[in-house]
RNA sequence: GGUACUCUGGCAGAACGGUUAUGCGUGAGCCUGCAAAGCUUAUACAAGGGGGUUCGACUCCCUCGGGUACCUCCA
C-alpha cells in the first residue's frame, strides 16, 4: 500500500501483511466535537479497518488532550474545574463517534494521566542541553534541533518574524516553545521546575513514544496539525530519542463551509450531533470519503443529499439480494472480483476512498440493474451480498438487522396487500402500504413480486431546508 | 511576504502522454392500479489564462492568475 508522507513529501509503502502501529491526534477536550474532527477520525478509521481486514494487527492510540488553556478558560467561563470539563467532553466525544460508527481505538491516552512520563520526557531534554528553564517554565531551544522545520517546509530564519504572539523575554529565541508551564492555578503538578502543567505537544511525543515506541508507522491528524504541533513533536522526539519518529506522516484535509475553514471564530461550526441527527452515520461517512483525504471537502447540504441517495441504493441492493430467489445464475463471479481488485487498488493508491466508492458502487448499480430485470440468480446473490458487506465493513457503514418477528409481520402485511391488490381494492392496499412505510418499510413492485426494505431513518430527507 | 495544497462539464470526482471515465443532477421513455424505487436512453464537446516540449498533453516544463490552509488556538 502507498501513502503520501507529508514528510518526504513522497509516497511511501507500507506492507500491509505486517502489524501496524498508528498514532492520531485527537481532539482538545474544551467543547462539542465538529463534522471537522469527524472528517479526520472517520478517514483513519477506515484505514485501521481496511488494513485490519487484511489481516494487518494495527495498535492504534488516539490522544485526548485534556490539560490546555482553552479548558481552563472554559472552565473559569462556566465556573467550574477543568477537570469536569474534559469529563464532560470526553464523554460527548464518545457518544459522537460512537454514533458514527466508528471503531474505538487501542487505547486513549490522557494528558493528565502521563505527567510522569512527560517530567521525565523534560527531564531527558534538559540533561542533553536541548531544553532550559526560565522563571516561566521550560522551553525547548529550536535551534538546537537543525533540521527544525523540516516538516512543514519552514525557514527557521522566516519563522523568526512571528509577530503574532507577544515576546517572552525569557525565552532564548522567539521560536522556543513550552514543554513545561509554570503556574500555581489548577491544574497543576509539581516538577522538579515547581508547579505548572505540560505544553501541548509534548504529551503526543511522550505518550505515542510510550505506546508505540520511538519508531513508528504512521502519525496523523488534520493538516492544520503540520504547523506547529507536528513540527514540534518531530523536534521533541528526535532530540530526545536520536532515531527517526513516525516513518509516514498522513494528513487529512479541512472541512469547509463556502470554501471557508470551519472554526470557532467564524462561527460556521457544524456540530457532529447536530449533523448526525440529521443525516445519520451512513451519510456522513459517506460524505467524509467522498473526496480524497488529503484535500479540502466541502460541506453542503446538496453533497449530503447526494450522498444520502447513494445510500438509498445501497440500502435497496441489500434488500434485493436478501430477496434473490432466481436459479438462473449467471456468471457473475467476474463482477464480484473485478469489484474487489478495485476497491483495493483504490485504497492501496494512496487510500482513494472516492474511487474505493465509485467501484463499490458501480457493483450496486450492476446489481440493482439485475434485480430490476428479476435476472437475479440466488447463488450470484450470495456471492455480491458477501463482498458488499466486506466493502461496507471496512466504509464503517451499517444496515441494521431485521429481527425474525418484524420480518414475519412485514411478510403477513404484504400478502394482505397483494391480496387486496388482486381484488382491486386499491384503497386498502395502500393503507397498508402507509402502515408498513410508518415502520420505516417501503415497498418495491417488481413485475413478478413485491420486496420490501427497512429504511434508515433520516430527519433531513423530510425536511426542505436543514437549518445550518 | 513565506510555505504547502489546490484549480477538470450545473455539482462531486477519476485516468496511462493518444479511447466515452464514473456518479449525482437534468430531459425523455419503460415498469406500476397509482406511487415510490428501479431500469433504459439521451444529455456535458470540460480542463484557470498564456506559452513551450511532442506526431499528439487534462496528464511533462515555464510563466501569469484564482482559491484555501498554515506561519505558535486549531482535526
Amino acid at each position: 500500500m502507498k501513502l503520501q508522507d507529508t514528510l518526504s513529501k513522497s509516497e511511501k509503502n507500507i506492507d500491509v501483511s505486517k502489524n501496524l502501529k498508528i498514532y492520531l491526534c485527537g481532539v482538545t477536550v474544551y467543547d462539542e466535537s465538529h463534522i471537522g474532527h469527524a472528517r479526520t477520525i472517520i478517514v483513519f478509521d477506515v484505514l485501521r479497518k481496511y488494513l485490519e481486514s487484511k489481516g494487518s494487527k494495527i495498535e492504534f492510540i488516539q490522544n485526548f488532550t485534556d490539560v490546555d488553556d482553552k479548558i481552563i478558560n472554559r472552565a473559569n467561563a462556566e465556573n467550574t474545574t477543568a477537570d469536569k470539563i474534559s469529563k464532560k467532553y470526553i464523554e460527548n466525544y464518545f457518544k459522537d463517534f460512537d454514533g458514527l460508527n466508528v471503531k474505538r481505538a487501542t487505547n486513549y491516552p490522557k494528558a493528565t494521566e502521563h505527567i510522569d512520563e512527560i517530567i521525565k520526557f523534560i527531564e531527558k531534554l534538559i540533561k542533553k542541553d536541548i531544553a532550559y528553564a526560565t522563571k516561566n517554565g521550560v522551553y525547548f531551544s529550536v535551534s538546537k534541533f537543525p533540521e527544525y522545520g523540516k516538516l512543514s517546509k519552514k525557514k527557521i530564519d522566516e519563522l523568526q518574524s512571528g509577530a503574532r504572539i507577544e515576546i517572552d523575554e525569557q525565552k532564548k529565541d522567539p521560536l522556543d516553545f513550552a514543554v513545561w508551564k509554570l503556574s500555581d492555578n489548577e491544574p497543576v503538578w509539581d516538577s522538579p521546575w515547581g508547579k505548572g502543567r505540560p505544553g501541548w505537544h509534548i504529551e503526543c511525543s511522550a505518550m505515542s513514544i510510550k505506546y508505540l515506541g520511538e519508531n513508528f508507522d504512521i502519525h496523523g491528524g488534520g493538516r492544520d496539525l503540520i504547523f506547529p504541533h507536528h513540527e514540534n513533536e518531530i523536534a521533541q522526539s528526535e532530540s530526545c530519542t536520536g532515531v527517526q519518529f513516525a516513518k509516514i506522516w498522513m494528513h487529512v484535509g479541512m472541512v469547509t463551509i463556502n470554501g471557508e475553514k470551519m472554526s470557532k471564530s467564524i462561527g460556521n461550526v457544524k456540530s457532529i450531533k447536530h449533523v448526525l441527527d440529521n443525516w445519520g452515520a451512513n451519510v456522513i461517512r459517506l460524505f467524509c470519503l467522498s473526496g480524497h483525504y488529503s484535500k479540502p471537502i466541502d460541506y453542503s447540504e446538496e453533497l449530503l443529499k447526494e450522498n444520502l441517495i447513494k445510500w438509498r441504493q445501497a440500502e435497496i441492493c441489500h434488500y434485493e439480494l436478501i430477496h434473490a430467489n432466481k436459479e438462473n445464475d449467471l456468471e457473475n463471479e467476474s463482477i464480484v472480483e473485478k469489484t474487489r481488485t478495485e476497491f483495493d487498488n483504490a485504497l492501496e493508491d494512496d487510500f482513494n476512498t472516492h474511487r474505493a466508492l465509485s467501484s463499490f458502487f458501480q457493483l450496486i448499480k450492476e446489481t440493482n440493474r439485475l434485480a430490476a430485470d428479476e435476472k437475479l440468480g440466488r447463488n450470484d446473490a450470495e456471492n455480491i451480498k458477501a463482498e458488499l458487506k466486506r466493502m461496507r465493513d471496512v466504509l464503517g457503514l451499517y444496515i441494521p438487522e431485521i429481527t425474525k418477528n418484524e420480518k414475519q409481520e412485514i411478510d403477513r402485511l404484504i400478502m394482505d396487500r397483494e391480496q387486496h391488490r388482486k381484488e382491486k381494492q386499491f384503497e386498502n392496499a395502500d393503507k397498508i402500504r402507509d402502515k408498513l412505510n410508518e415502520m420505516n418499510v417501503e415497498l418495491i413492485d417488481h413485475k413478478e413480486k413485491t420486496i420490501w426494505m427497512r429504511k434508515e431513518k433520516i430527519k433531513a430527507e423530510h425536511q426542505n431546508k436543514i437549518e445550518n
